[in-house]
RNA sequence: CGGGGCGUAGCUCAGCCUGGUAGAGCACCUGCUUUGGGAGCAGGGGGCCGGAGGUUCGAAUCCUCUCGCCCCGACCA
């Protein structure tokens, strides 16, 4: 993408609205732009983060043996009446009439739509186990929405959602998407940190809640240091073999995590005082197993092995992918703006011609941005260098690849390394071979 | 949902108290100079002062209503 020609409104001065870094970021940024209360259109540089993101967490969810689908945005309020959760949801939902006097509500998520299409599919226990996921955008309609992208009305989710024979098969799904879930934070580049949660309106009797770091967070955690060092995507945990699933469940549960509302101060303290860390966190995902919560009011039966029927075990699995952005970035930036993680980056890297004009800049600029195929973001405006260094470091490109009227006579170029500030002169040959 | 605050140019804000020709910086456009960490000079464009009523000879300014947004708290992927 050429910058003198993309949609990436990047802005010197913080709009008044925005408090904490991640929002005040994603406007400068030229990310996204508030749209209404909680409402966020996003941009050409942060669709592609939000992207990179839904792509990362597909692969990992497809690698668990999950299938994805797409569920659509707008449910029939009698679905949710069958569940009981029509009244109980309250007026986080948002509820709309057609033109037919028909209720409506644009979904907060999707337990009772998945039951329904597996009550309506499924009709032996030979075809479960299964796990369906979409990511799809969600509606609350919180009272206050607020922190941009990270308590917002309108989000992007992943939920996905399994059907099992029995508890010892839901045990196994949800402990499944366990180790997706840790494999996929460590891939977005954060620390997520799984801990005992409430079921809360969604039901059930086993929850964990996937917690980032950061001193921003809305809720305080207690952990054990060993979870920093925890390698989940290099790990022998296997999803095919329950016995591996079952060490990796022993494992979490073996090591104190918890947010402040299931703080149990016997049990910290039984924790080495050496490992005890202490601090704020953002939650990015929930994982639940709710057994009969959905299939036995919405009666959904499957013909077990002696003819009789079986009301499928159920679980459910989100992951906050809008949310994510901002959480990411809450966990990744300075003051020059954001760190982008290689693997979300908008951009792999951004190609600063510092002399737009200059033959020799002009041609080995546009050598190397050819190269990268639309994986890079060329920075061709006229503008001076400053402007240009400043903008890359905000918008938090991994790489800048600095080509200068000096360097550029010699058929060399700079290559800057955002998150450390690690400066390398090579040959252009050289710079592509580092970054390609 | 309780409490507080703010709506004036794309952004940050002044002007409002004490009514009288709508402002500044940044951004944008043109030109010249400049060119490795948000340049300088000159010229220029851009506003129904959130909206509707009212008071007044006259309203961004005073009054009433309304809509929107933000912050703190209680609640949440």
């Amino acid at each position: 993408m050429r910058l003198s020609h993309a949609l990436i409104p990047t802005l010197k001065q913080t709009p008044a609205e925005a408090q904490i870094a991640s929002h005040r970021l994603m406007l400068r940024a030229g990310l996204v732009r508030q749209t209404a209360a909680g409402i966020y259109a996003w941009l050409p540089a942060g669709w592609r983060v939000l992207q990179n993101i839904s792509r990362i967490v597909r692969e990992e969810q497809d690698r668990a043996g999950a299938q994805e689908m797409l569920m659509p945005t707008l449910q029939t309020a009698d679905l949710w009446r069958e569940s009981g959760r029509y009244d109980a949801y309250g007026p986080e939902m948002l509820r709309i009439r057609d033109r037919h006097e028909r209720d409506l509500l644009y979904g907060p998520t999707n337990e009772e739509m998945i039951t329904d299409l597996a009550r309506s599919a499924i009709q032996s226990y030979r075809e479960l186990p299964q796990i369906l996921y979409h990511i799809q955008w969600k509606f609350r309609d919180e009272v206050r929405p607020r922190f941009g992208v990270m308590r917002g009305r309108e989000f992007l989710m992943k939920d996905a959602y399994s059907f099992d024979v029995d508890y010892e098969g839901a045990l196994v799904s949800y402990r499944r998407m366990m180790l997706a879930y840790l494999r996929t934070f460590q891939r977005l580049g954060l620390r997520a940190i799984p801990m005992l949660a409430d079921t809360g309106p969604i039901g059930g009797d086993l929850s964990h809640e996937f917690i980032v770091l950061a001193p921003t967070g809305e809720s305080q955690v207690f952990y054990d240091s060993d979870f920093e060092t925890f390698d989940f995507e290099k790990s022998e945990f296997r999803y095919d073999d329950p016995s591996d699933l079952e060490r990796l469940h022993a494992l979490i549960n073996g090591y104190y995590a918890a947010t402040s509302e299931k703080h149990d101060e016997a049990r910290w303290e039984q924790v080495p005082a050496a490992r005890r860390r202490e601090g704020r966190g953002i939650e990015v995902g929930q994982i639940f197993y709710f057994g009969r919560k959905y299939s036995d009011p919405m009666k959904f039966g499957v013909a077990g092995p002696n003819g009789t029927m079986i009301t499928p075990e159920m679980g459910s699995y989100g992951i906050g992918v809008s949310r994510l952005v901002g959480a990411i970035i809450e966990a990744s930036h300075d003051e020059a703006g954001i760190i982008w993680p290689d693997s979300v980056a908008p951009f792999r890297a951004a190609i600063l011609n510092l002399r737009v004009g200059e033959a020799t800049c002009d041609h080995l600029a546009e050598t190397l941005y050819a190269k990268f195929a639309g994986a890079a973001l060329l920075d061709d405006r006229d503008e001076r260098a400053g402007a240009k260094f400043a903008d890359a470091d905000l918008m938090g490109h991994p790489w800048q690849i600095i080509v200068g009227p000096k360097s550029a006579a010699a058929g060399r170029v700079e290559l800057k390394r955002r998150g450390t500030g690690e400066r390398f002169d090579l040959s252009l040959d050289d710079a592509l071979a580092r970054l390609l």
